[in-house]
DNA sequence: AAATCCACCAACCGCTATAAT
DNA sequence: CATTATAGCGGTTGGTGGATT
């Protein structure tokens, strides 16, 4: 099949765009709407193919879009859901509002990746390990322990998940499942954080229901103003870490995500399991990693 | 002051999914 | 059902400006 070309490559012009062609652009849009990317370079007496319209417009030109530095609530929703879905930039800009994919993406790689690989040399993404070797991690802000923590365990799952998958489909015994938090709720991470949750005596009630969550769900509402949940487990980590490192001080601010998220998230499973996931209990974080190592073993 | 290096980010490219015909 | 068009996504590139040598 193949996909044609966006646009007639002849008389096209790329590169950076100039005020002219922006005020072009959102003239067009303010006038007539979002509507066929494909003609409205044309209409809108620009030199430019559709796609490069659209991108300019959604990544630079929308009038919801937030500029300058990401917060440290911005930074740790990032770092989390990173941790959980991956390289999901589309997703991760719509629970952080104003924020485009691109942007994230731009921030993660020469922000986040960096540091990431920087306390982490251990921590190479190689999907094909099974190693079960704990992870080297160093005195570092307890988020980005968590960021190493949390994208060795969504490398685990991940491999395992495919694994899982590989072995349904040649059964055909079962559809794949939409939702990924449900997924990973279902998979080895969450499982290993039940079983925790457990030992360390906290009501072991799962409040992730079984319902297909949908990924398209509503944004998380980053209100810096607004922290009605006591980050209660947060302190559990904060003490524990205090404990084992003592020179490593936990980073405050980054740490405030969880007091950050609007009021009313707990109604939402889906980032219930995130908040879960994210205050997991003790003091190594993935030492569940290690004591229930069967589980991260590929068969 | 010039050359080089590096970090950042806007923009492009190629792909997939989905809707339309 | 096959084909085509379009939107959207993630990976990558290249230009620019600041820092360093």
């Amino acid at each position: 099949m193949g996909r044609g070309p966006c646009c007639d490559k002849d008389g096209v012009k790329k590169g950076p765009w100039t005020p002219e062609e922006d005020q072009l652009l959102v003239q067009y849009i303010q006038k007539h709407g979002l509507g066929c990317w494909r003609s409205l370079p044309k209409n809108a007496g620009l030199l430019r193919c559709g796609k490069s319209c659209r991108l300019r417009w959604t990544n630079y030109l929308r009038p919801d879009i937030k500029r300058g530095p990401f917060s440290p609530a911005e930074e740790a929703t990032i770092v989390h859901l990173h941790g959980m879905l991956g390289n999901k930039w589309a997703y991760m800009a719509s629970q952080l509002p104003g924020r485009t994919d691109n942007e994230i993406k731009n921030f993660w790689n020469t922000h986040l990746k960096k540091r990431l690989t920087s306390i982490g040399p251990k921590l190479q993404i190689n999907q094909s390990s099974s190693s079960s070797e704990p992870i080297n991690i160093k005195c570092e802000s307890p988020s980005t322990r968590h960021m190493v923590q949390w994208e060795s365990a969504r490398v685990e799952a991940e491999a395992r998940l495919s694994m899982q998958s590989l072995l349904l489909k040649s059964k055909s015994t079962a559809k794949s499942h939409p939702d990924i938090f449900l997924q990973l709720w279902k998979s080895e991470v969450g499982e290993a954080f039940r079983i925790i949750e457990e030992k360390d005596g906290k009501t072991s009630e799962s409040i992730v229901s079984d319902e297909p969550l949908s990924i398209k769900n509503e944004p998380v509402l980053l209100d810096d103003t607004v922290s009605p949940m006591p980050s209660k487990t947060t302190t559990v980590i904060d003490t524990t870490q205090e404990q084992e490192e003592d020179t490593c001080k936990p980073n405050e601010d980054v740490m405030t995500v969880s007091d950050s998220i609007g009021s009313n998230e707990f109604a939402d499973s889906t980032d219930t399991a995130l908040k879960l996931l994210l205050d997991f209990p003790g003091g190594n974080d993935m030492e569940f990693i290690g004591e229930e190592s069967e589980f991260f073993q590929l068969p």
